[in-house]
DNA sequence: CAACAACGTCGAAGCGCTTCGACTGGCGAA
DNA sequence: TTCGCCAGTCGAAGCGCTTCGACGTTGTTG
């Protein structure tokens, strides 16, 4: 193994000076830094992360807790966690996973072995458990997603409530009088998932604003049940003309089902959704939507968390304004 | 902090009796372990992590390699990480995780860096460019997969080619003659991943020797293609009985669009598919399959790689047999 | 032109843990 | 009775790194 003793034999200076051209955390003639940067070349020298973790006392690895909980989108959960990845390797750390079943028990856990820096924590529920053990550790965190209290946390998300408001409003622009909202599956609901609730406040808040006609369905992924959904909206609603689907895996087949039912999207039903940006525009008919921005909010996340770390202010709540983008889905209401 | 000192003070022992208390590597009196461990729980001490790495050679971290490539089943590959982790834990062990952007220089880092004591490698190609990394670093490895040449290296998976076997089998004893087989997307053949090219080996020389006419198309993950392709083996062969799906994202709207072609599964086509057994069990057609085991997979993995660890030899292939379920997507050909 | 900042570098002291060698009492074998 | 052993414990020596204080050297400035 290269240690920085070797680097520092080979540079022709002491291991200190190596370990500040290392960092910059003082200042190094620029001629033995480049004496320095060449030897770490030359040998492959890489810190001992245990040993620098002990001396500096951080381990530059941060907790990425994802709990794989029933119902969620795995595909887009995924997508916040390898732009935070990407983004802490930008930043020189790495980043541990945390399941579930390690629970809050974990989080204290690596924190009180020095194991991580920091922590990213996702699916965050109104009233999530974890509130009380992250206010009270002393080792900084970042939420992706807004409890109902998120005094003394930091938290940063789209900003799902307007993104439900803005669904509802660019479909009553349109004219539509009767609106339903395709959610996400029962479980996320009944688990007070954050998301999920603001997408539903905003969406009824605004319908009722607007004294449109609403209704209000959560959905399991499959197509199966998309079709049931489909099916029973029509039934209950017949004069719906506005759907706001926010449920990436039953977009397709919902959208599949409204057109097999004989209604044609947009001319017959406006569609518009929460959703990738990428699913949103693959589709065959190219649905109107609010992106949610996986990655900016995975790497933004990561840099809260970077601020913090160097003890510099973050804001409490970074909340990303929804931005729709029109595709092809949604349409003047027809006049009957 | 809490250290391993505070610990020998409150049990009234030196702190190397702390340290073989807890690690169990020299005998220590019934007596004096109890103290011990009553002064951890009271005190709530936690090993330093660092610290521990440092004098003991050993960060009791695992890496996992989790390539979230174009073309993959997101949700099946998440299954083993979380089953990984779940293992390693039960070991004492956590997990950093490794995407793909970091590629095989992310590997020697954090080996080099004495981060991880060994590797968990996932969507092993059959000419993996992390082979002869591998072979050469100094950590022990496994891999969920087997490359075309795995001398010298540590794999497990399930024996995909005997599973697409087994499907065609299953399907031959039926009295199909003509089958199809619809495969994952075509950037993951392209690329070589190395389970997907071994199940149309398996399926082709089963249909082979079995004299079946046999076609292999490779399919997107979205109903669209599910349906495209649907359309498209019936044209190219109108008398196709049997088909095996390897595609979990394909696998229902598949059914739905040759239902919806006029096909009754399994009266007049039969269905079966190499896929995790809950999927398989939950369709509406409940789907005779190959289980895809990944919480196995992924448990093995890491108890093959602890095995490593303690320096126990291991077996340098574990191919899991697979194990067909019947459920009732499979019939006996109707003799027209 | 004296006094005093930086600047650039070094040596030494730890960070909290594991592990090695050594020591102390029994205890069975010789 | 003595020797050797083993169980059970301790003290001290690191593991490889960061960081603190110190010490020349140059430049600045009143």
């Amino acid at each position: 193994m290269v240690k920085i003793t070797d680097v520092a034999r080979h540079a022709g200076v002491s291991p200190s000076t190596v370990s500040y051209a290392l960092s910059g955390k003082r200042p190094i003639s620029a001629e033995t830094r480049r004496r320095v940067e060449e030897a770490v070349r030359r040998l492959g020298y890489r810190p001992h992360a245990g040993a620098r973790a002990l001396a500096g006392g951080r381990s530059k690895v941060l907790a990425m807790v994802v709990p794989l909980r029933a119902g969620i989108n795995v595909p887009v959960v995924m997508r916040f966690a390898v732009s935070a990845v990407t983004t802490a390797r930008r930043y020189d750390h790495d980043v541990l996973l945390l399941t579930q079943e390690e629970g809050e028990e974990g989080l204290r856990r690596v924190v009180d072995m020095a194991l991580v820096d920091g922590l990213i924590v996702m699916d965050v529920q109104l009233d999530d458990p974890r509130l009380a053990l992250l206010r009270g550790l002393d080792r900084p965190s970042v939420m992706i997603g807004f409890p109902a209290d998120s005094k003394g946390l930091t938290c940063i998300d789209l900003d799902f409530k307007a993104a439900g408001e803005a669904c509802v409003e660019h479909l009553a622009r349109l004219g539509h009088r009767v609106v339903a909202l395709v959610g996400s599956p029962p479980e996320v609901y009944v688990r007070g998932t954050a998301f999920a609730q603001r997408v539903v406040q905003g969406f009824t808040a605004a319908a009722d604003r607007g004294r449109l006609t609403s209704a209000v369905h959560p959905c399991e992924p499959t197509p199966a049940a998309a079709r049931a959904v489909a099916a029973q909206l029509l039934r209950e609603q017949p004069a719906l003309t506005g759907v706001v689907v926010h449920n990436e895996a039953a977009l397709e087949p919902l959208i599949d089902a409204f057109e097999e039912l004989g209604l044609r999207v947009p001319a017959d039903l406006s569609v518009t959704a929460i959703c990738p940006d990428e699913l949103a525009a693959s589709l065959r008919v190219p649905v109107t939507s609010i992106a949610l921005p996986a990655d900016e909010v995975g790497a933004r996340a990561v840099e809260l968390l970077m601020r913090k770390l160097d003890g510099k202010p973050v804001p409490e709540a970074t909340s990303l304004s929804p931005r729709m983008t029109e595709r092809g889905s949604t349409a003047q209401r027809a006049v009957a």
